[in-house]
DNA sequence: GATTGAGTAGACAGGTCTGTCTGGCTGCCG
DNA sequence: CGGCAGCCAGACAGACCTGTCTACTCAATC
């Protein structure tokens, strides 16, 4: 394994690329900087002159992961017109995450189990699910639940328990329990 | 703090009390042995003649947790009848940890979030999660649920997600929140 | 053609980790 | 009283970690 796995671009984009997956399946914390430059086919150099220190290779790995679900999610919403059906659909985001071969859980969840409070994982994960319960809340709303809060609250939990469950038991099928708790419990809160 | 935290009992005792706090803490990736031999007292060669590696010391740490959260559930359901109320009665003993000061999530979750498959994490994580599903279930059948495999998946779901978001936004009310939910889902799948 | 910026290869420092080993102390039991 | 089990303190080995530094290559640009 001496040829690099992340192939084209520029040392920034490889070293990003290699985060991202090595960082994803192994931890952030397990996986050392001599595997990542060796998987972006990168010298050490070039990620200290690019990256500056592991934390903000760290901080760069969770805000593409972020930015990349959100815009996941937000291609899904946006053509649909019933609201129930867009807070439906984020569910439908998760299953197909749940589907994918390497999936291995939240990464916000996995890179937060053990880094120390106030941490780059923290903060990138603060951001995330601040943004994250706006969503459900909004859509809530927007669906004319009598507590908007509370249902978004409870999405949030459904949400969260799903990939827990998917990971832990190694139970894709969890996609499918979490979408129709959430249609019932999106029913209930509206009706 | 040369003084040890962990003041009674033998070796053997001492070294499982100091891992208790420092693994379900820090992390059982981020704390070296010198830390826990330091917090009890301990010399290092006790720890290796009484567990024989990190990881066993690991088993022994997540098995006690194991043992304990099943001895407080079992507890707390023994004395009731009503199967709705054993099973909601779960929650409130979840509830009872989350108002705990050190509260930091749930043990197996942050301790899996990062360990390789197969490792001893997992193994005890699986024995862990294999009894909370019979639980579940098994109470949802005695409430006469007419699905009582999915109601209690729908229940380890919430208690996940549950644990979950009162760790990542620091959020006891998960507590009530979680309760609320889950009562409204028995009742759905009895009704 | 000279200069400059970006990148490479890899040695190195300084620290931390797990696990082993030596040597000595204490208290209990026969 | 002798012996031994249990424990302590800490040095040490060997691996691995992050981060720094030197010396070199190559391509584009002025």
């Amino acid at each position: 394994m001496s040829t690099p796995a992340v192939a084209r671009g520029s040392a920034r984009e490889r070293l990003l690329a290699a985060a991202e997956e090595l960082f994803y399946a192994d931890g952030v914390q397990t996986v050392g900087i001599d595997r990542v430059i060796a998987h972006a086919g990168v010298a050490k150099a070039s990620l200290y002159n690019t990256f500056g220190s592991k934390d903000e290779l760290i901080r760069a790995y969770l805000q593409a992961r972020k930015d990349r679900t959100r815009a996941r999610i937000e291609a899904r919403i946006a053509p649909l017109t019933d609201a129930r059906a867009k807070l439906l659909a984020v569910f439908d985001s998760q299953a197909e995450t749940f589907a994918q071969p390497g999936y291995h859980g939240c990464a916000f969840a996995n890179a937060t189990a053990e880094a120390a409070p106030g941490s780059v994982e923290h903060q990138v994960t603060a951001e995330y699910r601040a943004w994250f319960r706006e969503l459900f809340t909004g859509l809530a709303a927007e669906a004319g639940a009598r507590d908007p809060d509370l249902l978004g609250r409870q999405l949030q939990l459904l949400y969260d328990g799903a990939a827990q469950t998917a990971r832990m038991d190694r139970d894709p099928t969890a996609a499918d329990l979490v979408r129709t708790t959430a249609a019932a419990l999106v029913d209930a809160a509206v009706g």
